[in-house]
DNA sequence: CCTAGTCTCTGTAGTTACTACAGCCTCAAG
DNA sequence: CTTGAGGCTGTAGTAACTACAGAGACTAGG
């Protein structure tokens, strides 16, 4: 069926996304928005991928799941691109980062714990009004 | 200098965007989305807004930056919305949403720590490099 | 009462992060 | 040597905001 599934020469962009379960036009948006560098090109001007970009993309996915935008993202990834931070910077933005992700996880934390206790009372016909939502509040 | 904070006949747009830190307009989209109920209108036709909606519009903030989408915020939205859904829905529901979000628990505690580990590394020149790459891979 | 300033309303247009499509090129297999 | 899958580019459409324009409402100060 497929000519080539690049395991010689690399993997090309149908490939990365398979691989990684990324949409096959987001490749191109991410290289275009400086989230992925721009990759090699074969003579007849094909994108090729390595197992980096893989693993590059995956981290990419996962995090903007997360809700990271891609600002963010692309300076937790300047945490281990270049050599163009200090190693002060490193820890000042790697400490900003760890706080709101821990934030993220108490969030989160709340939410699975009340969802919880909507599972556990779900054997009646009442439920608790409002507990999820009680779960994010401001103050909560 | 303003003319009146809602605290008699209820909150107006300025003040539920103030309470939660919500953009202005954003309010009114979630409003024409569903995410919030169409509120009360006094005669001159503002909007009135009460406690409750500044515990839900807080709720669908933190949702939409913990990596929701509103259709999903409408979905958790609706396990303690209306009385349309039956028990085991709810039950399935919950447990559905208590999945994802221990997976995104989980991947936020990996960058977290790793993170913690650049932090702890730095206070030489080098850096591991991709850690924080590797935190978040597939396979890990 | 009039005006200035602030707030509200509506609709529309712009931004971010994708996602899909159109039109053309490349390559391997039959 | 055609056919079909896959690649390339640029552009257009969608989701979730965000900002702005133009008009009306209201309150305080003169």
């Amino acid at each position: 069926m497929s000519y080539n599934n690049g395991s010689v020469s690399g993997l090309r962009r149908a490939d990365l996304a398979r691989a990684t379960g990324c949409n096959l036009e987001t490749i191109r948006y991410y290289e275009k928005h400086g989230v992925l560098p721009e990759p090699r090109r074969r003579a007849n001007g094909y994108r090729v991928y390595g197992p980096e970009d893989v693993a590059r993309l995956g981290f990419v996915m996962r995090a903007r799941e997360l809700g990271f935008t891609l600002e963010e993202i692309k300076g937790l990834l300047g945490l281990v691109d270049g050599g163009t931070l200090s190693c002060g910077e490193v820890k000042s933005r790697a400490e900003r980062h760890m706080e709101t992700i821990a934030l993220k996880i108490a969030d989160l934390s709340r939410i699975h714990a009340v969802l919880g206790e909507t599972v556990a009372d779900c054997h009646g016909e009442d439920r608790p009004q409002c507990a999820v939502i009680d779960a994010l509040m401001p103050t909560g």
